[in-house]
Order: C-alpha cells, then sequence, then structure tokens
DNA sequence: TCCTATCTTTACCAATTGGTACAAACACAG
DNA sequence: CTGTGTTTGTACCAATTGGTAAAGATAGGA
C-alpha cells in the first residue's frame, strides 16, 4: 500500500505536464498510457473516475503546492516587500521562467472550463485575496491594493500566454523583472 | 458566386464563436453544423480544407481586423497619444468588455498550438512593433517603449484570462481602466 | 426550356475516443 | 508453499471523430 500510494504520487508529475502540453481534451489516454508507461487497466486501477480524476487530482497538487508555496507565505510572513518578492521568486521558478505553462489558466480559456470552473475561480480568487492582504500590509490602500494585485496576475497570465505566442520565454522574465522594479524590490536601472 | 461569397463571409462569425467557445479540437463538426445549420457537405464545400480551413479563415479575418482597426491606427495616427487610445476603446470594443476571449491567445495556451503557430506568432509580434513604435512616437526611448509595450499586450491577456477564470468581466475593464490612467489619457482620480 | 454550375442531403468510412470486464501476473504475509 | 490482495495486460464496447462520395436539389443564364 506504500507503493500504491508512491506510484499513484508519481503519476501526477506526467499527468500535469501531459495536461499542460496538450490540454485536457488533447491528453487521450492512448497518449497517457504511453507517457507513464501503463495500460488503461492500471490508469483505471489509480483513478477509477477515469481522466476527470486524473485532472482534479493533477488540481489538488497544483492548489496544495500554491497553498504551501505562495498563498501561505503572502499571508503570514512578516515582511510583505519580502512577501510579494518571494511570491515572484516561486512564481519564476515554478512556471520555468515562462517555459511552462499555468494549466489553470490554460483550463479558464478551453473547451473544458465549465468542467473546473469553480476549481479554477477559487485558485485566482485566492491567489488575489493572499496578494491583495499582502500589498496592503506593505502601505498600500485597500483599493490600490486589489487594483495592483489584479495586475500583478494579470501580468503573470499574459506574461505566459505572450512567452508561449511569441515562442520566447525572456518576455516573461522581462515582466517578472519589471514588476520587481516597480514593486520596490529594486531599484530602476536607469 | 456573389451569393456564394456572402454566404462564406457569413459563416465566419460563428465559425469563430464556436472556436472562441470551445477550441479548435472541441468544437466538432457536429456542433460547427448544429450551429450554422449547414450539413457537413455543405461545410466542406465552403471549406474543403475542412475544420483547418475554417480555423485559418477566421484567423484571416481576425488578421483583417485588428491589422484595420489597430495596428494600422498605431502606425499611421499623427497624435500617438490618441493612437494608443483608440487601441485600447478598439480592444474593449472587440472583447466585449472582457466577455469575450481571445481566439489567438487561446489557441496559443491549446494544444493545437503547433498547427497555428507561425500566425500566432506574428499576430503578437505585430501587434508588438506597432504599439512599441505609437509609445516611442509618444516619447518613450526605445527601451522603455519596448517595454510597457509587452506589458501593455500582457495586461490585455492576463486580463481576459483573468476575467474568464474568475467569471467576472468588470476584472478586464478596470485593468483597462487602470492603463488608461497609467498611459495619461485620463487624470488619477484621487 | 434546357443546361450548367452551385449548393445540399444522405449514407458511408476507417480511426479513435473514453470506458468496462476480467483473467492473468504479481508481491508478500502466514 | 499457500492464499490473499494489489496491480496489470488484453480484449472488447458503443459512441463519436474528421472526412469522403455521390446522388439530388436549386438556381440563373442562354
Amino acid at each position: 500500500m506504500a507503493k500504491r500510494a508512491a506510484e499513484r504520487a508519481d503519476l501526477l508529475p506526467i499527468l500535469a505536464e501531459l495536461f499542460r502540453e496538450y490540454g485536457f481534451e488533447a491528453a487521450s489516454l492512448a497518449l497517457i498510457g504511453e507517457r507513464t508507461g501503463l495500460g488503461k487497466g492500471s490508469l483505471y486501477h489509480f483513478f477509477p473516475g477515469g481522466k476527470e480524476e486524473m485532472a482534479n487530482a493533477v488540481l489538488d497538487e497544483i492548489d496544495g503546492w500554491f497553498e504551501r508555496e505562495v498563498f501561505k507565505p503572502l499571508r503570514e510572513e512578516a515582511d510583505p516587500q519580502r512577501a510579494v518578492g518571494g511570491m515572484l521568486t516561486a512564481v519564476d521558478a515554478y512556471f520555468r521562467s515562462g517555459r511552462r505553462v499555468c494549466l489553470v489558466g490554460a483550463l479558464a480559456l478551453a473547451e473544458t472550463r465549465s468542467r473546473f470552473a469553480e476549481r479554477i475561480r477559487t485558485y485566482f480568487a485566492d491567489w488575489n485575496v493572499a496578494l491583495t492582504g499582502a500589498l496592503q500590509r506593505a502601505g498600500h490602500g485597500a483599493v490600490a491594493a486589489a487594483a495592483l494585485s489584479e495586475e500583478i496576475l494579470a501580468l503573470i497570465q499574459g506574461g505566459l500566454v505572450l512567452a508561449r505566442a511569441l515562442d520566447d520565454p525572456a518576455v516573461f522574465e522581462r515582466l517578472l523583472a519589471g514588476l520587481r522594479v516597480r514593486l520596490g524590490q529594486l531599484l530602476p536601472t536607469s
């Protein structure tokens, strides 16, 4: 049973990359079987609910990661400037400096949105609330903090879209760097 | 033949909404037939290349619209401030204030990216070049203009992702309004 | 009226889809 | 070695996919 849990958990990163790369619909069972090296039998053994359960398991893991590495620090870190800076670092690492796409954002635009709508909503809503709080503690007024938070999230998501569209991850990096400057993490260079 | 051209053109908006709503893969021929009221025979009569030709025709139309209504004004309008402000107005109208998704951006994230990669690239590259030029003429240095242009495009795309994810078009509107303020189209309100 | 080009309907196709059933292989505790 | 529960391979399923073929309808000009 230790083995079972371990192996199911090992599957999640592979499934996540598959969904990121192909989307939910286009990641067929044939493709999943090929990339995981597992037959349908095993796949349905670990995920009796089929693809939908796979996607939900992946989203669970993503939720967990962001809660642990991003949202919670934003809420609890004493120094809010550090908290926001840390968020940018974590995000940069997670999205591999623009080479990786945000699965939640992609699902939001894609055909299958309705199937995961509520999860998608809370993911961004939680992020937005946590970030707004940190910005307020950093001295911004309530309205300004909320506006800035939305702007930061949009820049991150839009940066991923642009980096993918232009096939140039550097776009994402430049946007993050610009954000650091604007948020006072660095001094403007010129 | 006048009839033929007219009817094929009339199909494009329907196809565009279909692709926006469901994505390329999930917009099945059955669905397309249902929404257009046309059988497969007619569809393949107008688009012998099948779905791919439909998508390319839609992308042609989008390219044309943006070239005419956005890129060209950005390049040619005498007053660059006005040009950028006009762009924001056009974009707001086109995306129905955040209720409509950017098909090109969605394709960039989706499974079918590779099939339209070059078109997606040039769409954003053209936009970026035109906007950078206008910003330079508005007084920004070359580097600053390029950075600001990328930031504006990312905000628009990210705003559409967020609006869709949060199921709240107002997010997009707020981001556009914020942009107007930052670009000096309006005075800050507080 | 007849002819021709445009358009549509219908039936069909092989391939693939997600999902199920179930027997065989496996590991491992007793 | 035996028995038990977990894991896998194989064969199968109905439904749907994008796409084709070709007969039939519909028009417009001569």
